[in-house]
DNA sequence: GTTATAACTATACGATCGTATAGCGCGAAT
DNA sequence: ATTCGCGCTATACGATCGTATAGTTATAAC
């Protein structure tokens, strides 16, 4: 059936154009580089998204939207559920686990972000009215909902959301340059553990 | 004189390379943009810089070299000096907003290095193997230091450095959005203090 | 004052940029 | 069987990309 061809190309060149958006900026990607990615012709590229801007708007959409839907499996809605009476340190090391994982196989809203952030223009204002106001008062409410299960320390909401986002994101965006020069896999689960265990030692309240 | 003119066209140059290399990265910063910047011709930018890959080195070059000339201004090196016999507290702080002013004054070097890392290549090997090798180094050094002052918690020193690093990057890279979302100057002393005695809250041993 | 050198400019190259448009092939509808 | 519409392609536009090179001005040496 035709439908679901044009679904599919359409599919594999999105997602072309979140890994080259989010890697080298919208300036810094092409519309031939994203053919070339998604092993399309240019002129379907063209085809189905009619020029760049509107590329761009629906790969930050998808990326979002990919990045909501993840983030219920990394970090279910009843993680923070008191209901399971969990010790409360494995609970703050599945949380900051879940979102280190997360973030190694989300990298793209982080790379976005911080891409439009270093250039302030319309391009970061779409963002932040459609995406980051919403997910700064998420995050906010996460922070405060873990601080009032004694799951983090009682400092300043915004601050521990800085400081618990600021650390993981940190991890895993040197995680290719640490490797190199450690000689060991930032991403292994090993590495990863011993890194959780030791920031958790931080957050005890 | 004819040579200072040409020292300071090239300065010029420099650093409007500099500026738009960590702002857009490599593929997204083309001659005449930084020609423009720089108010110069694009003929004179390549008169200095005779391609972009040289330009691009020259611009990393200088970012580090101005780093860590900037670095020892807001990081003394008596700051850790015991001989100073000031609160603990105090000192901590002073790192923290030192690091933090530190940043906001001199965000290049994380920009390139985070424009870099996103896509492991050549120029991030350079980068490895001429800068970030050393900064490792040195940052783990930093951090058993001042831990060893009882300064900072005795977790594993490359945690320490990761969390330490990402939570104060991390302020300084999403001020734009926070201060436009929450209609706040992230970037006033008075934010900024704000922060760091929330952080420091984290980091007594 | 002539000359040599250094700083800088003008111009143009082929490649690639983002975009526009005309046309192809093929399944579905009549 | 023909027509129609849709998924897709071919091709070309002017602009800009990174780079090359010849030319122009200005300074310094003699």
């Amino acid at each position: 059936m035709a439908k679901e061809d044009k679904l599919k190309s359409r599919t594999a060149i999105l997602a072309a154009a979140i890994k080259l958006f989010s890697q080298q900026g919208f300036n810094g990607t092409s519309y031939a580089a994203i053919a070339k990615q998604a092993q399309q012709s240019k002129a379907l590229v063209q085809y189905h998204f009619d020029n760049k801007e509107t590329l761009w708007k629906e790969s930050v959409t998808a990326i979002w939207a990919q990045r909501n839907q993840s983030m219920t499996d990394y970090l279910g809605e009843d993680l923070l559920d008191p209901a399971h009476d969990q010790p409360k340190d494995h609970m703050v090391r599945q949380l900051c686990k879940g979102l280190i994982l997360f973030t190694i196989d989300n990298p793209e809203w982080v790379k976005i972000l911080y891409q439009e952030a270093a250039i302030p223009g319309p391009r970061l204002d779409w963002m932040i009215d459609t995406f980051l106001k919403q997910d700064l008062e998420q995050g906010n409410e996460l922070v405060t909902l873990a601080q009032s299960l004694e799951l983090l320390p009682k400092i300043e909401p915004m601050s521990m959301l800085y400081i618990l986002i600021g650390a993981l994101i940190h991890y895993v965006n040197v995680a290719p340059v640490v490797s190199r020069v450690l000689n060991k896999d930032m991403f292994s689960d090993e590495q990863i553990d011993h890194f959780v265990n030791n920031f958790i030692l931080l957050l005890e309240p």
